[in-house]
DNA sequence: AGCACAATATGAACAATGTTCACATAAAGC
DNA sequence: GCTTTATGTGAACATTGTTCATATTGTGCT
């Protein structure tokens, strides 16, 4: 069906549609990024798109696909890695965080209210699924993961998974100000909460009130 | 409050088109909230809202900021308790899942994008600040917070507010599928997740790769 | 080769949105 | 009472996502 993609009438569409999904994604940020615009970008009419993509949703859908799989990558070179499990997780925060400052307008649209509301999609579910069972199956055994379970059934992984999409979406909206291009500001603050989510913040709480 | 409809052309406006905006948002979502709908609702015509509001997302941010003053105000009853301080923390976390699962489309809302980008709107810039202040000057002792500082500089609020916002976030966004009506659920997430945040995670870590 | 069919592209159209504008009307101040 | 200010209206505009009828092109079959 579409194995082979062959040139139509303008090429390959559908990837050229999200190339330039993604390009003025980076460039001019979520909002701009309307399915005329995207259509106008690759020299389409608005109504060609539809040939290629359900709709708005599921062209978005792809670009986020695509935010899912680094994501996932990046744990895999962590997870493989042969360093001590606490260099692993440092590791794992330190990619994961520079992701996140380095493509924000990306994480922002992997976690929108639109793509949350689209997780029907199979590419972008699967996307994602895969992403937290591997971090299930580092931190329980391989093998662990039961994608029919619910997360909270992985406390382990799910806490880390909280605390690090915590902290990028904090950044990323700008309610903790930090330079997004500044790479050792951006790892000296994965250091810092590293180090606090492995050792527990129950030692520092306040003596009293 | 509701009874008087002619003290102006059709009432304090600006106050209803809040109240229509929230009950809008909790009932249909933030993918209805637009401009023209809470007029509708409040029955005045769309250019009516430019005499109370600067434009659209004003009358949102003053919804969000109702948001932010909730959990304001949770926090100081979780703070003025007399408990010891990982109760308080604990009763924190609870209540503040809580909030967030009650009213999700709200809490989508307060950390939306165009809410974040609009942060230069002083009421809702106010009500955010002085959420964290609250938290850090628990922390660290009264009078701690300086908020011309980063919020890295207060490792500790930023980690904790960093976990409960993943977690709320996850659960919201359906990434963690929980009933967010079942009471319990969410406070057994809450329970399992701050007793990792205040234990580490450290002596969980696998033992090898 | 020829031909049918599916895939792809187009422009016009529609409803909905945020916003602006010229203008109307009611309240407040003198 | 009259002006001024606040508040309200409806029409207009540009932009958006989507649908539709229609045109064009590639693919596969005979």
């Amino acid at each position: 069906m579409q194995a082979n993609k062959k040139v139509y009438h303008k090429g390959n569409v559908r990837e050229n549609l999200v190339r330039a999904a993604e390009d003025v994604l980076q460039e001019e940020g979520l909002a701009a990024l309307s399915l005329r615009r995207i259509a106008r970008e690759v020299g389409v009419a608005p109504s060609a798109v539809y040939n290629h993509f359900e709709n708005r949703e599921a062209l978005l859908a792809s670009v986020a696909a695509d935010g899912y799989r680094a994501i996932t990558n990046l744990e895999l070179t962590a997870y493989n890695s042969s360093d001590a499990p606490h260099i692993v997780v440092r590791r794992l925060v330190l990619d994961y965080l520079q992701f996140a400052a380095r493509n924000p307008e990306l994480y922002r649209l992997m976690f929108s209210a639109e793509m949350v509301a689209y997780r029907s999609n199979p590419e972008l579910d699967e996307a994602g699924d895969s992403s937290f069972g591997l971090s299930v199956n580092w931190w329980y055994g391989e093998g662990t993961y039961d994608s029919s379970k619910s997360a909270t059934e992985y406390p382990l992984a799910l806490s880390i998974w909280s605390f690090l999409h915590g902290i990028c979406s904090l950044i990323i909206d700008g309610l903790v100000t930090i330079d997004l291009e500044d790479r050792a500001a951006v790892d000296a603050l994965g250091d810092s909460m590293i180090s606090l989510y492995l050792a527990g913040a129950g030692e520092n709480l306040p003596k009293n009130t």
